[in-house]
DNA sequence: TTGTAAGCGTTATCAG
DNA sequence: CTGATAACGCTTACAA
């Protein structure tokens, strides 16, 4: 079996007490003693057992990441950045991908909150997840409302509604159709379409948003995104929920013979590395991820310490500037 | 603080052993003490702690992932897939996104060999850790060679090279240039390289493969690519390393006036579905990712178990038609 | 059908 | 400077 404690402790004929002081250097040892311990590890190939560690300390230096699927480039690149952080600050991450099901992710949560994590930060779309209120844990959300209990981490979507909206208008589109997620979730999220209306209203425009569930397939999306050319062959230029749909749409536009951006302007939401990378003539808004991820693991390290924190982290978004629109 | 089994134990006034036998439905019980033990728990709010459950185990159902980054798309799908699998199973995934840095790396190994983790599947870059050798631990390995003992999923690369290939003669291009990773890698990957350099000599045409390090930036990767056109004018296809190499270099011929496909043809590699949703005209080979995550947990599972294994799981790999190639 | 007690591998208190 | 020993919270022989 793999050497324990005990094990080195004899080889070095110390006991188990001073190995654990030459391990976590803490007290007052002579040299030659911590020569020897290390010398018998190095024989044994020890390594100390995390979990009886764990055990004893009641923390598991793990945060839990439960987030809909790092499939999507946006997800991804948070989780990344996430990662990055925390790993920085000595953390490991534990990754749940509830990809939308809230029965996985009402499992996860019962199983994280089972002090397997120290902390956790969501990012999931579920809703009416009631573990969350009971649950006696340090948590941060990202770009996701929960309760009055846990801080919010997100980029300024009313901005980005705004500044994708003008975009548009001010590249002479009148009619422009904006999709979304459903109303009833009480995403941030929803402030992009509020910006968009009032933005379109502010110009004498008139809004007009088709809900889109993210979770449904890609076909069946592009079957939505025809029935908006059909229902309204005016449409001028799009503004989509995020990347993947505006591409989406894009491609369901030149299908039906429309030119982007020629007689059909696109914009997107995200605006990730990679997306930027494959698509760069795709303008889109850019949301802050790495500074989405550093606040957020820095609202959950002050949860953790029980220091005061505000409710709500708005972050700066920005435009970039392709030729879809 | 949080209640233990012991208060359930007391409030229910029966032992310790009783409320873990509730607890994992072991032995025979009264139903009476059943649904004692049971309001018990609600009463409290109970949870178990799994930590010390693992401890007495001494096994955790966590099952670490070593990857370079989940921003990646391919990484990203490739993940996502291997969490559902592990997830069915039981298992929770602790994930590690080595970034190709090797001291990253071997910190994650260091501190996952010692039983924080049941089991490890592989897919970093990074070459000669030492610690997989002595890693008294099941390991599995996707696209990455390691060792002799430990096993190897991955998508049938010669295949892809030479359906690459293939496609890029049969569509008339004779100066066909590939990049790929370092020579000096002993990945997969470099059959690709082989099979690409046999298939153009089989029809008498020059190979030339460019090196592009994957983890310099999008700038460094674009400034590589333009020296490609520069070096060789004649140059009238691509065969690139990945999707996203492919996607820069249609930028870097578009920029330099190639009109991809009239004058020049570009051919990814990996196909996953956000590629094949964003560029949907972008020709590319697609790696299984499913089945890679399907073949690779199965095959820790027998590893877990002692159950003997083949030392190679090679997958099947298809051609995504697109209009770019 | 239920309980007692030992043990999983650490750390920390206290004594020397 | 070093060593017994209890404790972290659970599971499981063994006993009753």
């Amino acid at each position: 079996m793999t050497p324990k404690l005990e094990d080195v402790a004899k080889l070095a004929k110390v006991s188990k007490t001073t190995v654990s002081r030459v391990l976590n250097k803490r007290g007052y040892l002579s040299q030659k003693t911590i020569d020897r311990v290390y010398a018998a590890m190095r024989e044994l190939n020890y390594h100390p057992n995390v979990v009886a560690r764990q055990l004893y300390k009641s923390q598991t230096n793990l945060i839990g990441l439960l987030f809909p699927t790092v499939a999507n480039p946006f997800f991804g690149e948070l989780v990344d950045a996430l990662e990055k952080n925390l790993y920085r600050q000595g953390f490991k991450v534990l990754i749940g991908n509830s990809m939308n099901d809230p029965k996985k992710e009402a499992a996860y949560l019962d199983q994280l909150l089972i002090k397997q994590v120290d902390g956790l930060i969501v990012g999931t779309h579920n809703q009416g997840i009631k573990e969350y209120d009971t649950a006696n844990l340090p948590i941060v959300a990202i770009d996701r409302i929960m309760n009055a209990d846990i801080p919010i981490v997100e980029s300024d979507n009313y901005r980005g509604g705004e500044l994708a909206t003008e975009r548009l208008i001010q590249r002479g589109a009148k009619h422009i159709i904006h999709t979304n997620g459903p109303i009833d979730l009480e995403t941030p999220a929803r402030r992009r379409r509020v910006a968009y209306e009032g933005t379109m209203q502010a110009h004498n425009l008139e809004p007009l948003t088709y809900t889109v569930d993210f979770n449904i397939s890609a076909k069946a999306k592009k079957e939505i995104f025809e029935k908006i050319f059909q229902e309204h062959p005016e449409v001028e230029a799009v503004f989509a929920a995020n990347d993947v749909d505006a591409a989406l749409i894009m491609n369901v536009a030149q299908k039906l013979g429309r030119q982007v951006p020629k007689d059909f302007l696109v914009i997107g939401y995200d605006g990730t590395q990679v997306v930027r990378e494959l698509m760069p003539n795709l303008t889109t808004i850019m949301q802050p991820t790495a500074q989405m991820a550093e606040q957020a693991v820095k609202v959950l390290g002050q949860r953790m310490n029980n220091e005061p924190t505000e409710t709500e982290y708005i972050l700066p978004v920005k435009l970039w500037s392709g030729t879809s629109a």
